[in-house]
DNA sequence: ACCTGAACACCGTTCAAGT
DNA sequence: ACCTGAACACCGTTCAAGT
């Protein structure tokens, strides 16, 4: 079984969903295709060209996704918060999927593409083009269903930074009111442990009504 | 003169300054400081505790420019508004910064004292705790002065995108049309030229004033 | 056309050894 | 206490050579 250009990218994608992003090396791709490294170099330019293949995969399978919520009922609203909830679940499924993005500074055609999509909708609703171009602005990536978090508690805060925090928690009097009032509310919840769904879905209706008041 | 944890910090945020954070190693650490790399491991545990000291001095820079903004006129909405305009001026100077804050996975004390200060800020204009969590959340990282834009222009979007695009542009017709209207409104701008500043303003102001209508 | 072996320049990091 | 030399395991990448 020959390589080519897809199973490449295809083992790239298998070994960053499983290990994590630092864990794609040419070597490491090699190795699972049970071919040497320098191999791959036939199939993909360079490192640089096998993270744009890999982008190309992902926003594949978000375009693909985003397309059957095509047809359901509700105004220009709905339509886009749907398809950036379905974003997010892919997302969620490569977790290593917005910091590659974040990297890149090619525009690669299918992120192009969806975008189109989400223009389409806004005009369809009654936006200026004006209007669209800053939306998708204020979403940012947000459009893409992530919101890059300052502070990533699945990463596990460390031991050191915690103890960090409480010599420092006289000198965070709105924080420390802050983090006890929603443990009291929510005794499951911390700053660290919020619930990041709820909040990623506060955080786009409070842009897409606000988008929706300057129509 | 001998080597410091803060000789070693302010050597390697002048590299990045200089040559970008990917020139910032080891070795050319040591080499900006007449020094061997591996005496750097005396001052610095390792390449994520050095990455954690540059934060901590680009933090300190940050917190010590948004503090001179106090005791001026006006409302939360005006205090905040400016502390994160001038947050943006320092991610303005120190282009790597962003990058870097999105990859810490530490909470570094200077950057959660920031946004002590803003949830402060939030409170004497009348937030509740929830309101102003949700808020945090809703800014994510313009909260420090920065949105990450998806497509990169100043990194120049290259030949092989653009052609990419051209070849594309049938299946583009809401970018088209945006983009089109655009040019001609203002000449200077395409998507890959928008005026940064203004849409960073337009975005949080589009938040603000959302947080606003929930106080 | 497609794959590989040998090699290069570069990383971060360890550790025993120097002063 | 502070710095260094030698060395290790790992990168991405090139290029001549194999089939």
């Amino acid at each position: 079984m020959p390589l080519s250009r897809d199973r490449v990218l295809r083992a790239a994608v298998a070994i960053a969903d499983s290990d994590g992003l630092e864990s794609v090396t040419m070597r490491r791709i090699g190795e699972a295709l049970s071919a040497e490294a320098m191999s791959l170099y036939y199939h993909v330019a360079n490192k640089n060209d096998l993270f744009d293949g890999i982008v190309d995969v992902l926003m594949a399978e978000l375009n693909e996704s985003v397309d059957r919520d095509d047809g359901q009922p509700g105004d220009w609203k709905a339509a886009m918060r749907r398809r950036i909830l379905t974003a997010r679940q892919i997302m969620l499924r490569h977790p290593w999927a917005p910091r590659l993005l974040e990297t890149r500074t090619t525009m690669r055609p299918a992120v192009v593409l969806y975008h189109d999509r989400l223009v389409g909708l806004m005009r369809s609703g009654g936006f200026s083009y004006d209007l669209a171009h800053h939306a998708l602005h204020a979403l940012g990536s947000r459009a893409l269903g992530f919101s890059q978090e300052l502070f990533d508690p699945s990463a596990g805060a460390g031991d050191q930074s915690e103890r960090m925090l409480a010599d420092l928690a006289d000198q965070l009097p709105n924080l420390v009111g802050m983090l006890s009032e929603i443990a009291h509310d929510d005794p499951e919840s911390t700053l660290g442990w919020c619930d990041d769904q709820a909040e990623f879905e506060f955080s786009l209706d409070l842009i897409l009504d606000g988008l929706d008041r300057l129509k």
